[in-house]
Order: C-alpha cells, then structure tokens, then sequence
DNA sequence: CTACGTCGTAAGCTATGACTTACGGTAAGT
DNA sequence: ACTTACCGTAAGTCATAGCTTACGACGTAG
C-alpha cells in the first residue's frame, strides 16, 4: 500500500530524470547530478523521496552512497495499475491494440 | 509520451479517487462528487487533468457528462514502467517473488 | 591528525497546484 | 417562456513541494 508514494515520487520531472539515469545500473550522488540541471543537494534530496517509496536502495562504498533501482516500489505500483486493466479494460481490448506505438 | 502527465494526474490523492471511482464503470460528474470530501467543481478541475492525460474519456448525455476509464493513457503508462522491468529487473526477479503481497 | 572528497540535513525563498465561492451556459421538463 | 438540474470556467486564497546556499558528519589518503 505504497503504491501512493510511488506515483509521488515519480510525478516530478526532475525526480524521473534521476530515477531513469538508474536504469542502466547503480550510481553514487555526485555521478548521477552530474550533467542535471540541479545541485547535487538537490539529488540528495530527491533520493530520499525515492527510497522511502521503495523505488530505490542504498548501498554504501566508503564516504559515497550507490543508489539503484529498488524492483520493490516498482512492482507494488504495477500492481495497482494491473488492478484497473483487469476490472474496467475488458471491453476496450481492441482499442489497446488500436492505439499502437 | 504522454505518461508524465498520466503520472501527474494519479499523484494527487484526491484525483485518483475520482479515477477509482470510474473503476466500476462510467459515471456523472455530480454522481462522482457525491460522497467525496471536495466540492464538486474540484472533481470538474480534476476530471479536466484526467481527461488531458488521456486515462478518461468525456460522453455527452442530456445537460450530464458521463466520464469513463481511457485506456490509452492507461497503457502507455503501463509501457514506461515496463521499460524498466526488461532493462533493470533481470538480477532481482528472485526478490520481486520474495516480497510478496 | 590534517586535509580533502562525498554526502545528508537545515533554513529560507518562490512557484505551483488544489480548493473554495460565484457566475454563466445548455438541455429538459412543465 | 420559465424554472430546474447539471455542469464548466474564472478569480482568489492557502498550503505544499522543489530549489538554493550554508553547514556539519563521515570516511579516506597523505
């Protein structure tokens, strides 16, 4: 019943950015606000949000954290969403193929 | 490339009463707006987001407009966060059974 | 132990967004 | 034609969220 906190956290543009930039693998703060158009502080905090969503975990390495992607927050929000196809989708099969790309 | 709006829209608690409300089937503005703790001019304002994030679709019926799930933005919702199951997931699919309900 | 690199947190500012009340428009019934 | 029901939009208020700079904590290297 974290799904709320999910859809929170990723509703920020800039907050999407730093979770995508995650998809590849994990990262520390400092790499991931390099080339953001915000502080590093600024990351650090939008980490914090994504962790208590469950969208990311913390690893530590010396002074530096690693961030990566948490399957957790991700699976819990798919789940919600799945929740909508099931009940209310059945009747518009063929527009969801329709609808394409 | 619409799903940042869809997830805008879902990020508000509010609105996604609105939009679980509709789960069920389609429904009138002031029937939604009845039993929810807003006005109902804000379920119009939050139909509105809705609607431009395409997870609802908008039916004429009289001087009544009945608001119905979309699943377009439904499902290109869905194709986003699927792209980071393919890309990211592969390592912890053991967790994601792991952590259950 | 001093200096540096890496990071989280606090305080403060500003913009955005969610809500209210008030109003106007349209369709249906009498 | 008049009234009633249903709804969208405009204007204004208030709280929240994202950003910045400043600071302190922690580990590492020399």
């Amino acid at each position: 019943m974290t799904y709320d906190r999910a859809l929170a956290a990723l509703s920020d543009p800039t907050r999407r950015q730093v979770f995508e930039r995650l998809k590849p693998g994990g990262r520390a703060v400092g790499e991931i606000a390099k080339g953001l158009p915000v502080s590093r502080p600024a990351v650090s905090q939008h980490l914090k949000v994504l962790k208590e969503a469950g969208l990311v975990r913390e690893t530590r390495d010396g002074t530096r954290r690693i961030y990566e992607i948490d399957p957790k927050g991700l699976g819990q929000l798919r789940r919600w969403l799945d929740q909508f196809w099931d009940t209310a989708l059945d009747a518009f099969r063929a527009e969801v193929e329709k609808d394409g790309k």
